[in-house]
DNA sequence: CGGCAAACCTGCGAGC
DNA sequence: TGCTCGCAGGTTTGCC
C-alpha cells in the first residue's frame, strides 16, 4: 500500500472533491474492515460539512466544520475512488460509499481489509491511540539532520527497521526506506544508532527528496495504489533499488547488481557498493 | 523497554 | 489448465 506519498496523493484528490461540501449519505457494505466500524459511524457523518482534508503519517483525516474527524487508514490495499456521474456497479471490495452534496460518489475499496476507519474530534485527535505515538513528519516541516540523529540515538535495530518504525519518523514504509537509504549511501544493515552527524544529515535530505519527488509523481502504483481519479501514479518508474534485485545498480552500472535481503520479515533492496 | 515473528486478509505470479 | 506456495506498499500483538 500506500506510504506517505500515496496517502498524500489521495488526500489531495479527496480535498478537491470534498472540501466545502456536505456528506449526504454514508453506506457501509460490511460491518468491519480491520476493526468493526464504530457504532453509528455512517449516521454520525451525515449532514456534516467537510472543512479540510488532513494527513498525519499514513492516516487520512477528514475534518468537519463541527470539529468531528474521520480517521481513515488505507492499510496495504485500500484506495479511494471519486465518481462524478453514473458510477459503475459496486465492486466486491467497495466496502464504504460516501455521497456528497456536489453529486460526487466516493468509494473506499480495500481487498485485504487491513485498512480501518474511526471517529474522533479535533480536540481529542492527538490522544487517539493510533496517532498518539507517531514521530515527526519528515516533510513540511522538513525533518532536520540533528533531529533525525537524536531520534535514532540509542537504537540497536538496523537503520532500515528504524525507518519503518512510525514512532521514530512518520510515513516511511518499505519502498521509501530502501530508496532513501540508497540515496543517502547508507547500508540498511547499519545500526540505527550509527547514523549520526553528517550521515543523519544526508539521510534526512534523502528522505525529504524521495518523498517530495514521489508526491509530484502521484505516488507509486504497484498493485493497488491509484489516484482518486483512477489514474496510476508513476513514481515506480523512478525506483533505484526497490524491486530491482539482480539488476544493475543505476550508479555502478552492470558490474554491481542490486541485492535483496530480509530484515524483520520484510524485503530490503540495496547496492553493496554504494551503501556502506 | 527493545526487537522480532506472527497475525490480520485477499489476490497474483511463479513453479510444478 | 490447475493447484500450491510465497509474497505483497501496514500495524498491532505477544513473546523473548
Amino acid at each position: 500500500m500506500p506510504e506517505l506519498p500515496e496517502v498524500e496523493t489521495v488526500r489531495r484528490g479527496l480535498a478537491a472533491a470534498m472540501e466545502g461540501h456536505v456528506f449526504v449519505r454514508a453506506k457501509m457494505h460490511r460491518a468491519n474492515l480491520r476493526f468493526p466500524f464504530p457504532d453509528g459511524f455512517g449516521q454520525h457523518l451525515i449532514g456534516k460539512t467537510v472543512k479540510k482534508l488532513g494527513r498525519r503519517a499514513k492516516f487520512l483525516l477528514i475534518i468537519f466544520d463541527d470539529g468531528a474527524v474521520l480517521i481513515s487508514h488505507l492499510g496495504m490495499s485500500g484506495s479511494y475512488r471519486i465518481y462524478d456521474s453514473s458510477p459503475p456497479p459496486l465492486d466486491k471490495h467497495d466496502h464504504v460509499v460516501f455521497n456528497i452534496s456536489n453529486g460526487f460518489e466516493i468509494r473506499y475499496n480495500d481487498p485485504r481489509r487491513f485498512g480501518f476507519m474511526d471517529l474522533t474530534t479535533v480536540t481529542e485527535m492527538a490522544e487517539h491511540p493510533m496517532l498518539s505515538k507517531i514521530g515527526p513528519e519528515p516533510i513540511c516541516p522538513r525533518l532536520s539532520g540533528p533531529e533525525l540523529a537524536a531520534r535514532l540515538k540509542g537504537r540497536s535495530a538496523a537503520i532500515k527497521a528504524a525507518l519503518l518504525d512510525q514512532s521514530v519518523i512518520a510515513g516511511i514504509g518499505n519502498i521509501y526506506a530502501s530508496e532513501a537509504l540508497f540515496m543517502a549511501g547508507i547500508s540498511p544493515k547499519l545500526k540505527a544508532s550509527g547514523v549520526q552527524g553528517k550521515r543523519a544529515e544526508k539521510l534526512a535530505a534523502a528522505i525529504h527528496e524521495v518523498l517530495i519527488k514521489a508526491i509530484e509523481a502521484g505516488g507509486a502504483s504497484l498493485k493497488d495504489h491509484r489516484q482518486t481519479s483512477g489514474e496510476l501514479g508513476y513514481f515506480q518508474h523512478s525506483f533505484q533499488v526497490y524491486g530491482r534485485a539482480g539488476r544493475p545498480c543505476s550508479v555502478c552500472g552492470p558490474g554491481v547488481l542490486v541485492s535483496q535481503i530480509t530484515q524483520s520479515g520484510r524485503a530490503t533492496f540495496f547496492c553493496s557498493r554504494c551503501q556502506k
